[in-house]
DNA sequence: TGTGACATAAACGTCGTACTTTTTGTTCCC
DNA sequence: GGGAACAAAAAGTACGACGTTTATGTCACA
């Protein structure tokens, strides 16, 4: 689960971006580029091209004379999908995942609401279908084909929002949904409750009804959160 | 309004990314490194930096053979302050200025909720001297000094909720703010309604009451988006 | 005529080195 | 003790060379 194919850099980004997101870099501390060229066994070019990149997403500064500072969390691109996939992987997983679930209850049910309103008859169409495969794969063990219809379905109805910020938020929460599919105690089969809310909402928004899609998402998400607090610290 | 201090990479990642984000290089149009280095007179060093970063924006592509192809917009990340500056910048900031005032009456009023349970006295006194600046600055061409404590104001807001992913979204309503006061018609003072509705949501927040912050929120959403129809074409 | 293997070249990817600039710590002198 | 000149350290920039991948054109063969 890297960033794509091969090449020195998206190793050498991907290696350190995952351990200062892991924290084994505090804040504060300061690489030299020489150090990591040599560590990597890599040119320094090589290097200042990761440095820039991970001085793009506020998670290093670079200073002439001083070096690399790693900064502080508050500073970092938390909405940068890399870097979420970084903090997933890390050890405060828990914590990155309840902060995304938050922000999927505030987006969601508004995007939804917008879908019911702005849905193409195809959108409607790809919805049911993936509340179908849900529905499918709600019982036997079929978790990954479970978590990709759940997938693409919260993706459709982001995308049929018609809100461009929205939509983009679909990596996000595709990261949320695989994060705790794969890293969370989950044995069972999913919440069956949770399928009918998304059958539910699925034909809240091909009937055009605004109010139950915000609603219904509204509870879908509260179920995510009390999910999280009985499975999570 | 750029990037930070001097330096090439500075100046052409900027120049590039402004371009891109006003489409002056459209979707699938191809940037060679070598042209570019000679177009702003520096190395392809300093050039395959700021393509490795205009990368990890996903604003470009690059492969092998075939050059740094431009991608369409769908794949940007459009949560990095940086690429919002750039758009803000463009032709399109109208739509822009939408898109992401539409997020903000999805997130706000939830991290007004939240910041009613969660906000420190600190932050609440803070709060209130911010609303009370506001109303300072409310009459009278003062524009930029309500900008400034409107801006500070939604920071509050935002960071005392105690998730950081709306705490994040600050850069992002400073933007918006920014943007609407300097590249709008405004002649006149801001909205006296608005107004009474930030120093009511600080009373709010200090009195611990969620359901009034959340809604005062929302009102104050409704009335930007209303305001964003009435001069916006 | 069509198809497949092969050669070619174009562009990025990587490297090493040398030089420049800025920042900072130190030393020396008043 | 304080301030100014100086020295060193690390990033910033430049350049040239070579490696690697891959789109594309060509040629032979059926």
């Amino acid at each position: 689960m890297t960033t794509q194919g091969p090449g020195l850099h998206t190793h050498v980004l991907d290696t350190l971006g995952l351990e200062i997101a892991a924290g084994a870099h505090p804040p504060g501390q300061v690489l030299r580029t020489d150090e990591l060229a040599q560590r990597f066994d890599v040119s320094r070019t090589v290097v200042r091209e990761v440095i820039r990149v991970l001085e793009s997403m506020h998670l290093v500064e670079s200073r002439r004379r001083v070096g690399v500072t790693v900064r502080p969390t508050e500073a970092w691109n938390v909405y940068d999908p890399q870097v979420i996939r970084w903090r997933l992987a890390g050890a405060d997983r828990p914590r990155q995942l309840r902060s995304l679930t938050v922000l999927r209850s505030a987006i969601e049910p508004v995007a939804a609401g917008l879908a019911a309103r702005n849905a193409t008859p195809e959108q409607c169409a790809a919805l049911t279908e993936c509340a179908l495969g849900m529905v499918a794969t709600s019982r036997g063990q079929q978790l990954e084909g479970y978590l990709e219809h759940d997938i693409a379905f919260h993706r459709i109805v982001l995308n049929a929002s018609g809100n461009e910020m929205f939509a983009r938020l679909g990596d996000v929460v595709a990261e949320v949904l695989a994060g705790r599919t794969h890293h969370q105690v989950m044995f069972e089969d999913p919440d069956p409750a949770a399928v009918t809310l998304h059958v539910r909402l699925a034909e809240a928004v091909r009937e055009g009804d605004a109010v139950a899609a915000e609603r219904l998402t509204k509870e879908i998400a509260v179920g995510a959160l009390h999910e999280l607090d009985v499975l999570a610290p």
